[in-house]
RNA sequence: GUGCGAUUAGUUCAGUUGGUAGAGCACCAGAUUGUGGUUCUGGGUGUCGUGGGUUCGAGCCCCACAUCGCACC
């Protein structure tokens, strides 16, 4: 697996690249469809492919392991097969979904023990054995386990908390070597930084993390209740650390804004549930600004969709039909919002690239910037 | 036809000894950032069936009518 930095923004830190794997190119920046469970929510993988665009999706270490487990899923042969995914998955280590699911949860240097929020069975993740569970998930990016420190920790917290991860890390950097992908292609791991929202303690993150950075390295801790602003400078601290040769990837972000101002300070891939979980609750989100499409202005609004929209359904249904089946709790409504909301995710990463070639990036950004965060 | 019961928000209903009404759901609006098809926050949208009467004052008491339900002819 290699990266390789293909242009650069001459008015910013953004920049153009690929990531090679065995299972297909990812050009970045990217955004990364959430599918937590083994599923995109409401989205065939034909339609992923061809009307959307994904180049890589997530799959989630603490929720494949609680259900089907790693039983199903090693006799499925992996997660590419079992779903029938023939481009890169990554996966979330799950810390994450401990820190935000699990019940009872008690972090230890041992690993973190937990409750399923399915059926309250207790459970060990240690990062011995995050990586054998991920293993035989067999993404092609894994990523470290880590614990999520929240936005608002102090800084005792948030120093001790990072200590932790980062004796986890080491530990999971030693598994990963002295074990081997079970299904015949390369998988390799993003160490993730923490640090919080404390300067110096991103610094000394980034600098340990680094000597596990193969391929890419991950960004963590952020959106997470802190500040937007906040988020900004930790990545303006962080990301000119970091080699030019290395992805970086920026956990669970965010909103359209966030993630162009990600870019323009040199981030490469995001996720975040926010396409795909708002869009089920009836936000779209467009080059012309943030729809709510639950609100009766739109009851007698006969216009296509979205006219700027690359995906079918943009031009196939009405606001007044998808606000219909809203009110009406129809599945179709969570479909199609969540099928246009990932279409504009990846044309709003595929407008970034073009621009980072055309090397107006950083003027074209604060050009569709006001336009895409106001409200319809 | 007779008797009994009911009629209050879009809906199902609550409403104390008479002091001009409230809850769930729905609806309207906002939030949601490494996903539990969620969850959270805010908003009451009313000719208290109609018409009279008693009373300082009626959703509540009295009369008539209307509609619905049940029972009996």
């Amino acid at each position: 697996m290699k990266f390789v930095r293909t242009a650069i923004d001459p008015h910013s830190a953004a920049r153009c690249g690929e990531l090679t794997t065995d299972h297909g190119v990812i050009r970045i920046p990217i955004f990364m469809p959430v599918g937590t469970v083994g599923s995109v929510k409401g989205v065939y993988h034909k339609e992923l492919k061809e009307d959307i665009g994904a180049e890589i999706i997530l799959g989630n270490t603490y929720h494949l392991y609680l259900r089907p487990g790693l039983d199903i899923l090693r006799q499925a042969g992996g997660l590419h097969r079992f779903e029938n995914w023939d481009r890169p998955i990554l996966t979330d280590s799950g810390g994450f979904q401990v820190f935000s699911l699990a019940r009872m949860r008690k972090i230890t240097p041992e690993g973190c023990r937990f409750q399923s929020h399915i059926d309250g069975s207790r459970h060990l993740f240690t990062p011995e054995n995050n990586v054998d569970t991920q293993r035989i998930i067999g993404a092609d990016i894994m990523m470290a386990l880590d614990e999520c420190c929240p936005g608002d920790a102090d800084y005792r917290y948030a120093e001790k908390s990072l200590t932790l991860t980062q004796g986890w890390l080491e530990r999971y950097a030693a598994r990963f070597k002295e074990t081997e992908p079970l299904y015949g292609y390369e998988q390799t791991f993003f160490p993730i930084i923490q640090g919080c929202v404390y300067p110096d303690l991103r610094t000394r993150a980034t600098e340990h993390a680094l000597r596990f950075a193969e391929v890419g390295i991950a960004i963590g801790g952020l959106a997470v209740g802190e500040p937007t602003e906040k988020m900004y400078e930790m990545l303006e601290r962080v990301c000119p650390l970091i080699p030019q040769e290395r992805a970086r990837y920026l956990m669970g972000v965010g909103t359209p804004a966030n993630i162009l101002e990600g870019i323009a300070r040199g981030v490469d891939m995001f996720d975040c549930v926010m396409p795909t979980r708002n869009g089920r609750n009836g936000m779209l989100f467009t080059w012309n600004g943030v729809l709510n499409m639950r609100n009766a202005k739109w009851e007698d609004d006969f216009s296509e969709l979205d006219p700027a929209g690359t995906s079918f359904v943009d031009h196939s249904y009405s606001k007044a039909y998808l606000r219909h089946l809203f009110i009406a709790g129809e599945m179709m409504a969570a479909m199609i919002a969540t099928e246009h909301n990932l279409a504009f995710y990846l044309d709003l990463v595929r407008q970034s690239r073009l621009h980072i070639e055309k090397g107006d990036f950083a003027f074209w950004k604060e050009k569709v910037l006001p336009r895409i965060t106001s409200r319809l």
